[in-house]
DNA sequence: CCGTTTCAGTGAACGGTGTTTACGCAGTTC
DNA sequence: GAACTGCGTAAACACCGTTCACTGAAACGG
């Protein structure tokens, strides 16, 4: 029945366990307390053994990160699953509100994941799996409105190479997409405001406020109808 | 002539050379290279010495966080000072890219202050220096513009108590303040706009952009201007 | 079935870290 | 000159990531 050798369901087994007690540790105890040692300690081996699945600690941790972004892509796309409605504008915001959400709910994840810096080929993980799953709704909203010649030369053939990637990763999710659903000045403001959703969402999980805000959860929502309405996502149905 | 005694003049040296150590050690090689040992080695002593000076490796690394926000802060001031233009909208756009400009040349420093929580009293650091500094300026400009209807409910207290903390900073620079100049709905859009300037510079300082940007400038005027317009600061002569 | 190979896991070791302790010694004070 | 204060040291402890030689069991080949 079982394809795999005992040694192959062993090692499998062993594997899970270690990336479950890594998360354990990061959880409970934060970046720092994700040490092999304190791994080991968990599954009842040394510390060297775990050299036999990963080849440093700094590979683990990027492990763990591969993992989180997983998860928390399968979060987000639950959430944007639950949001009956067909408008992108309500989709867009379902997305936007399920990564504040994930954040806050996941912090030491987070961070983690925030202060670990990606082979540097301009892919942070975040933006990677938000542009990916909100892309579809936006591509599919009005792309009017900005004209081509508002967006910044300098910044045109950047954009244009984001877009092709943008482009790419729509029609990944089984969505038909062409650069026409997507013109330059649209993607312009697309990235500009994911650094703005970005930025706030970071800086309220880090508690980087410059009060204690009791409930800050107006702050977040005003940003997002601003947010929307700058890249003409704002749905009447939603804005009171 | 000198005051101090001997051993009070040779303590001062030593642990303005500890300061000065700690400090390079973080630009050359970042957070993780300021180690009490290389501390040490630096200055030709032994770890243990550096406990006669500061309590723990932590309590080292809060005094070289503030050591770098007065440097900013001296920064920012200059940059504030060079600014001939009596317009508070310049003024506040010259504080923006002066904060800006600092955090990208120093992106050791920023990252370190940044990733150190401080007493949870809700004071960060960066904010606090921006704000004393921009806090005058913003007063003096327009008051107008928005009703304090539009802020929610549930931020009115923490508001309120961040407005007495803005009018004390603004006051503490010598000019004369009250609240009038700082109507809670200019409160509430200065928090936005600073967790908005905030968030991006944090990004674009931790390379978090979903792509490579060759020029990120044009993004952070762009998001300036529209930042500023809001406050009500946005200076025509300076908007082309 | 037996010899050979593969490989997960161990224990010891190395160099690194923050931190504590006992101690020597120079500067200060009376 | 004696007593005191305090800077710096050496040694030690517990932790860390990492390497290496080794054991023993699982897998494989004839």
């Amino acid at each position: 029945m079982t394809e795999a050798t005992r040694r192959e369901r062993l090692r499998a087994e062993t594997e899970r366990e270690i990336r479950q007690a890594a998360r354990a540790l990061l959880v409970e105890s934060g970046r720092d307390a994700v040490t092999l040692r304190a791994i080991a300690r968990k599954l009842g081996i040394t510390a060297p053994a775990l050299y036999r699945y990963y080849d440093s600690h700094d590979a683990l941790l990027r492990q763990l990160c591969d993992d989180i972004c997983d998860d928390m892509a399968a979060s987000l796309h639950a959430d944007l699953a639950a949001e009956t409605s067909g408008e992108p504008g309500c989709k867009v915001r379902a997305v936007c509100h399920a990564f504040r959400r994930w954040a806050l709910g996941h912090p030491q994840e987070f961070a983690l994941v925030f202060a670990s810096p990606r082979d540097p080929l301009g892919a942070d993980q975040f933006g990677s799996v938000f542009l990916r799953l909100a892309g579809p709704a936006i591509a599919a909203g009005p792309s009017g409105e900005h004209r081509d010649e508002e967006v910044p030369e300098v910044l045109h053939d950047d954009l244009v190479r984001f877009q092709q990637t943008l482009v790419r990763a729509v029609a990944e999710h089984g969505v038909t997409a062409c650069a026409d659903m997507l013109p330059l000045a649209k993607v312009y403001h697309v990235i500009q405001s994911w650094v703005r959703l970005y930025g706030h969402v970071a800086l309220e999980v880090f508690g980087r406020f410059p009060f204690v805000v009791s409930n800050p959860e107006p702050m977040f929502d005003n940003m997002l109808d601003q947010m929307l309405m700058d890249i003409g996502l704002d749905d009447d149905t939603h804005v009171r």
